[in-house]
DNA sequence: TATGAATGAGATTTCATTCAT
DNA sequence: AATGAATGAAATCTCATTCAT
């Protein structure tokens, strides 16, 4: 079937990038790991570019499919738990997410597909902030402003959470689940 | 003079991996830049990750300095203000960081200078959090999961300043000032 | 055909450093005699040093070929006389096994396949004093020191041969015949 | 004293050409080997072709005195002990020479330089050959050619000796001396 | 769909040599 | 005599992409 190949090449493309990185990966590379010929992999992807495009795009998808039986709950304390589990399962999705945004920012194709994710993500912590700031009866119009923040403080701890080993991500998602919380009237 | 020429390579490397980013420079962009021969850029620097390297080290003691003058007051709104300035000011620099984080994750020289500067600024919010819990007789023992959440959260701002033109950065950072408050007894 | 170019490469690679040397040869000059792109060299062979070893053993195989009729002769007479021809008609195979032997003294790869043939070829001459010292009814222990030598003196026939236009190698090889049959009992 | 340094340059340069091999060594390391600065090494020496090429005639004449006392012996056989000792203690040397004897086939004045010294090197054999052959009064004219082969062979003794460890260097030059001796009239 | 040979541009790096001091 | 910064050319190798089959 021809939709196995092109998602054969799109898993080998995750595995190869995740664990080299964008800079050290190489359309070969992608090939040989996913079994095809090299050319075969530019007759599905007009690029290498657009390859990483939708390895980033399939992957946010699934990261999205994830959350969803969270969102329902409207449950902040509930929210933070599962990221502190994901922090520990997905560290190869987020090592790529996190280098994606550094290669965005020079790629533009690369950089909406970022922009998206991080937008949708900010969306849905929006949404939780509205439900807590409803049940608490404080303005909602501060939402968006707090889910810019919880929202920064995500990707930060996903950040230090890769690069630093000692850090204690735990305690920093449990502080920022106190900080966040104590803002809110109540 | 000799100094003078490898300083002009440092900040003609800068300039150009600002701008154009780490995977489109290429040391002949570099030496075109600073107006030398290519070969002088390898007989400073023995390769092209020891020259980013010292493009990270240098841009980050800029950054620590320019921090200096605040670390003496333990005034933690300052701290923010001072932020939400560099935000406008140093997009270059905050945008060859983040990209260098991405790097750093796969190239073992760049990640220990990230991690460095990394845990260099968490140490310095985590001393302002200390005068903070001190203050208010608070438990200093939260000091560094807060440090932990509040530098978190001052990277993801960075992050979603460069990537979304829309991100209110300023409401953000309010944001994040008065929920690390607002959760510290008092 | 695929295995036709790499062929092709082979025998680029061949004239190319025999004629101008391993110094002065350049991947971009095997191309340009091959009449294919720079980067095709490298999809044939890994690094310079393995095309120079592929070429190495290539000439060695086909100068094995050559002396096969003889073996079974074993009539040293017939051999020598042989090599005297050998001398020249090969001059370009021996220029370039010459220079071999001295890069093989610095880089592994290529002192091995040296080796391996040094010592085959010993082998060969060995096994022709087996055949001369049991006509004779001599020691038949004595032909790998007697082939050590003889086998030197070929190799150093061929070293004058090719550094002094003035030596006379045909006087030499019938020297070093009557020489080590001299040296035999009988 | 201007010539001490000169001195110094050529030793630090036989150092690092017989430890790395000719393609290895640029003239940096040559230089640091030396202690000096690299544009002395020009000062001293034009090019690097004629640096290598002093470095070839400053060894040769070290090696001609060492035999310089056996020469007026006429003894065949001490000479072959003295050949021995000096596979033992001159590998440096050899690996030199024998490498230098590949580049001179496409450097003439490095080619030149070995030529003079092998020419050297075979007179002095067919001295000694003239000295046997009228011992035992045997013709004269064949001096020539038993040198040609005699001068081969102790070329292709330090080659092999270089080449493999397994080789009986010391068997083969016995053997050599036998053969030798044998097909003197007597 | 699939292959893999072939291309051509470009990247990093090395190096002999020159030159101002 | 001596330094070492500076040059510019060249070398090896990588790689995304194309194309004939």
């Amino acid at each position: 079937m021809p939709t196995e190949t092109r998602e054969r090449i799109l898993q080998a493309a995750f595995s190869v990038l995740s664990r080299n990185g964008y800079e050290n990966t190489s359309v070969k590379d992608i090939a040989e790991e996913a079994g095809v010929a090299q050319g075969l992999v530019h007759y599905y992807f007009k690029s290498k570019e657009q390859l990483v495009l939708a390895v980033l795009q399939m992957t946010c998808e699934q990261m999205k499919l994830q959350r969803h039986g969270i969102e329902g709950e409207a449950n902040a304390l509930a929210a933070f738990e599962h990221f502190k589990a994901s922090l520990r399962e997905h560290r190869d999705f987020q090592s790529l997410y996190v280098e994606l945004i550094g290669v965005g920012l020079h790629e533009p194709e690369i950089g909406a597909g970022v922009l998206e994710f991080v937008r949708s993500d900010r969306a849905y912590v929006e949404a939780i902030a509205r439900q807590v700031l409803a049940e608490r009866e404080d303005d909602p119009r501060r939402a968006p402003a707090i889910a810019g923040a919880v929202e920064a403080a995500i990707l930060g701890i996903i950040v230090q959470n890769l690069v630093d080993p000692d850090f204690d991500a735990d305690a920093a998602v449990d502080a920022l689940a106190a900080m966040s919380l104590a803002s809110v009237a109540g």
